[in-house]
RNA sequence: GACCCCAUCGUCUAGAGGCCUAGGACACCGGCCUUUCACGCCGGCAACACGGGUUCGACUCCCGUUGGGGUCGCCA
């Protein structure tokens, strides 16, 4: 009988999420929603550093904002909580105490200090810098004897060696791994709190997550997860590790290389369904080159479609995806997007057929604005390429142009028809020193759904300014 | 350094021995639409890292080389 499908997304609140976090939440996210499972949140606060409220709180923000919604952890609850690790601390402790009692983890009195000379000084020797297991020699009343000075320790878990660990990785196949590659690890810091490996692998088991999917990152790590599991007698999830993401250069994402917090990309004006569609298609593929909503990307989502190389990050991408977004998005979502200085300039009922008119041509909300004030604006700012188009034509242009628009009002068509048979121009130079004059720009929507919107009185007003002034 | 993972157009990728004259998308270029530009639509350019095998046949399998990524932390 196959269990229900319970994924999970464990981030540390040590900075804001960003686009590679986030990828493997969404990831997390459609594998559980295609099958009806369960997407758990978890936050990995062990280290109770500064400022990790502010960061919770954030990363919610940021899951809830592209629709990735948990169904058990903060805020929604469950019944294996509390799924803060900062407030877990007597349930570590209990697996702690079983596994120092069975001989299987032992207190280390190491320096951290010494530890890294130790590290250096194998790797420069080329060997691996691995820990040497010297304290799990010492003897009980050595032990004692350092306690009872008060020396700080850590608590290693050992590995045996000799031993191998076979899995099954979702996207990478099976694995094997050497024991004796591993080394005693430690499962508990000198301030007694837990390490990484040894929470992150005991709440997985204690949440009933039935698999994990996260980075590359730890693939090798996971040998010593199941180790811990198996000395434990917990259950073991499946695992699947995916590519990570890296920078346009091929290293590592950073800020250098364009990776953005989720939060920058939200307050740039990028659509949720933008940041979806270009995350669930990085290193991963569908046949289907449609902008899809969440539910369709969960049901054509699958582990096996998964690229196993590393990705690169693409603004071109992620911009195209915006585009489709904004192309799609209905106008009520588009006036929520804009500015707040483009949603002042904009009359509420020409809201939607300004909207429509220039959705092709915008990506961010300030691109919203520019439009905004052209249309809805008194002043008008004039690019140097539109002044030029402007001046080329003349002032005998315009004074027809402004009889054109005093005949036919908001109809361009019309307009420009007046316009060509009075001038005898056409093409280029009829629309280009028009456009120049109504808008300050040569490129842009369609005049023909600018000109109603902008009114009457205002495109006349742009228009006479070029003319010879007469009937000013 | 050891171990692990990976390698198809510039980028994201399809491809599970003959379906490949290597397909799609983004970008780029061209055309159409628009009496302009943009938008939109249509089309084009463009890749199997290299070297050995295995096979009647290799993008697909094996080995090596090169290149990239990861792990080996009292970071997660």
């Amino acid at each position: 009988m196959p269990r229900l499908l319970k994924t999970r997304f464990a981030p540390s609140p040590t900075g804001l999420l960003h686009l590679g976090n986030v990828r493997t939440a969404l990831f997390n996210y459609l594998l559980a929603r295609r099958e009806n499972g369960v997407f758990l949140l978890r936050i990995e606060d062990t280290d109770a550093m500064r400022g990790h409220e502010k960061y919770t709180e954030a990363l919610q923000a940021d899951l809830r904002w592209l629709g990735l919604v948990w169904s058990e952890g903060p805020a929604v609850g469950g019944a294996l909580g509390p799924y803060l690790q900062s407030e877990r601390s007597a349930i570590y402790q209990r697996y702690f105490a079983e596994l120092e009692a069975n001989g299987l983890a032992y207190p280390c009195f190491c320096s951290e200090h010494e530890l890294n000379i130790a590290r250096k000084t194998a790797l420069a020797a080329g060997r691996p810098p691995r820990y040497s297991g010297k304290c799990r020699q010492l003897a009980p009343e050595e032990r004692l004897a350092r306690f009872a000075a008060g020396t700080p320790a850590t608590l290693r878990f050992h590995v045996e060696d000799g031993g191998r660990v076979e899995f099954e990785d979702g996207v990478r196949g099976s694995q094997v791994f050497e024991t004796s590659e591993i080394g005693d690890f430690i499962i508990r810091r000198s301030d007694g709190t837990p390490a990484f490996f040894f929470c992150n692998a005991i709440d997985d088991a204690l949440m009933e997550v039935t698999l994990v999917v996260r980075g590359e990152d730890h693939l090798t790590n996971t040998p010593r997860q199941i180790l811990l599991l198996q000395a434990l007698g917990l259950p073991l999830p499946a695992y699947a590790h995916i590519a990570l993401v890296v920078g346009a250069d091929g290293a590592p994402l950073s800020k250098r290389t364009g990776s953005r917090s989720v939060q920058e990309l939200r307050e740039a004006g990028f659509l949720a369904r933008a940041v979806n569609n270009y995350l669930a298609r990085l290193g991963h593929t569908y046949e289907n080159n449609q902008l899809l909503g969440l539910d369709a990307l969960a049901a054509e989502f699958s582990a096996r479609r998964l690229h196993r190389a590393p990705a690169r990050f693409d603004e071109q991408h992620l911009h195209h995806w915006q585009h489709e977004a904004v192309r799609h998005a209905s106008t009520d979502e588009l006036c929520d997007w804009v500015t707040p200085a483009a949603r002042a300039l904009m009359p509420e009922r020409s809201r939607d057929a300004f909207l429509e008119a220039v959705r092709g041509n915008v990506l961010f909300p300030p691109d919203t604005e520019r439009w905004a004030k052209v249309v809805f604006g008194d002043t008008l700012e004039i690019a140097h390429d539109a002044h030029q188009a402007i001046e080329d034509a003349g002032k005998e242009f315009f004074d027809i142009a402004r009889r054109a628009i005093e005949k036919h009002g908001g109809d361009f068509k019309a307009l420009s028809g007046m316009v060509q048979h009075l001038t005898g121009r056409s093409g280029k130079a009829l629309f280009q020193p028009l456009r120049a004059a109504l808008t300050g720009a040569l490129d842009g929507p369609e005049m023909a759904r600018l000109l109603p919107l902008m009114g009457e009185e205002r495109a006349r007003a742009r228009l006479i300014r070029w003319s010879n002034g007469a009937g000013g």
